[in-house]
DNA sequence: AGTAGGATACTCGATTCAGAGTACCTTATT
DNA sequence: AATAAGGTACTCTGAATCGAGTATCCTACT
């Protein structure tokens, strides 16, 4: 319930998984492995045993019995709750419904951007134009390989998503390059002036300007 | 040096901060604030004392001195040293160069798609568009207000490219909504079929098709 | 049949984090 | 001058996390 709960992915991941059927811990990761879910949720298996015991403790699921193979420890399986089908079905309506704030790296890149000479900057832009072009590539492969294995669309939307923010991003990346590099971006003056002569009459020009109060509605 | 201690954005943050002048954590953290920064990186004011201590440990940063005000706690200021100046560069560097995979929540929310009916995504995908369509209205109005407030573009590329994405975001989810709402995503009639009969025929027939081996170069 | 190499199935501990909590200061009010 | 209200400057704690470690199993080769 507390919105505290439902920080980790891997949680919503493994109600959904165990909505089929119950299951040990292990076999649900190698099913969401198998499913590439990997791909599309931050999943950190190596809290794999301590998420499902907090899942326990708030009653989401609960420990239906135990399996041995070999001398491996014992695997304890797993059903959902109601209250665990629940959560499972309230948690994925607010994540389809509520946009959230994300925060892209690369957001966080654009905001120091001043830190760096505006020459350098153009350049690695430059890479990472040309890494995105890579990943791209790989990804309509990828999806070549989704269609032909008759893999319904309805199961890889979310490879389609990836795809139009990274074009977005491409398109961005591209245009501001062009517009550094030919020294249209406004500040251009103020940036360059910073990185020839770092103790210069500009240094200080902006360092307090970006204050602005309020802003948005 | 090692990638594990790039993990934290806060860190990065305060070593730029640093590069202007010397200042103390909470000068630091007052600074970011003001500069709208927690609006592109996540920044976790919580741990800021414990990632000073822990660029102090890796040599990033030296104590210079201290300072006091009334009865309040002593305030250690902290200076760059170089191996700093160097690691924020590098960092920076590799940040804008290189392209890194984001987890998006709503990715992972299209990925679990299937577990809802579709009648209900429908709406809930109406939801959002009209959510992002407000938000997107706010972040013009922030615009403005910086365009006003006679701030180069320079300081605010990355508001302009949170927007890109948002844009991105919002066609996605119309054209979702609309192949949903008129029956033609591929996988429909399955996706139908287990909502209505949950352990009908349908039911067993995709659960572990969504496994596809290699994927990508 | 024995065993080397690699994958599989967990376990553990040091580090990091988020948020709640607390003490202090400034300002406004009477 | 006393007190209330609100913001500032930290501190503390339980929980989450990551990566490294260990034990077991399977396969292939001799």
């Amino acid at each position: 319930m507390s919105t505290r709960n439902r920080a980790n992915p891997l949680a919503l991941a493994i109600l959904i998984c165990l909505y089929e059927r119950p299951m040990h811990p292990y076999e649900v990761a190698t099913t969401l492995r198998q499913r590439h879910k990997h791909e599309s949720v931050r999943l950190n298996y190596g809290s794999l045993y301590a998420v499902f015991a907090s899942l326990e403790r708030r009653g989401l699921i609960v420990p239906q019995g135990t399996q041995r193979s070999g001398r491996l420890p014992e695997r304890t399986i797993y059903a959902l709750t109601d209250a665990g089908r629940v959560e499972a079905h309230d948690w994925l309506t607010e994540l389809v419904s509520t946009p959230v704030k994300d925060y892209p790296e690369f957001e966080a890149a654009l905001s120091f951007l001043p830190a760096l000479p505006p020459d350098d900057v153009v350049s690695l832009l430059g890479e990472r134009a040309v890494a995105l072009e890579v990943e791209l590539a790989e990804m309509r492969s990828t999806r070549e390989l989704f269609a032909k294995g008759d893999l319904p669309r309805l199961f890889w939307v979310e490879v389609e998503f990836r795809e139009r923010l990274r074009e977005s991003e491409l398109a961005y990346v591209r245009a501001l390059a062009a517009e550094i590099g030919a020294g249209e971006l406004e500040g251009m003056q103020w940036w360059r002036a910073i990185h020839d002569d770092p103790d210069g009459p500009a240094a200080s020009q902006y360092s307090n300007i970006d204050v602005i109060e309020g802003g948005g509605a």
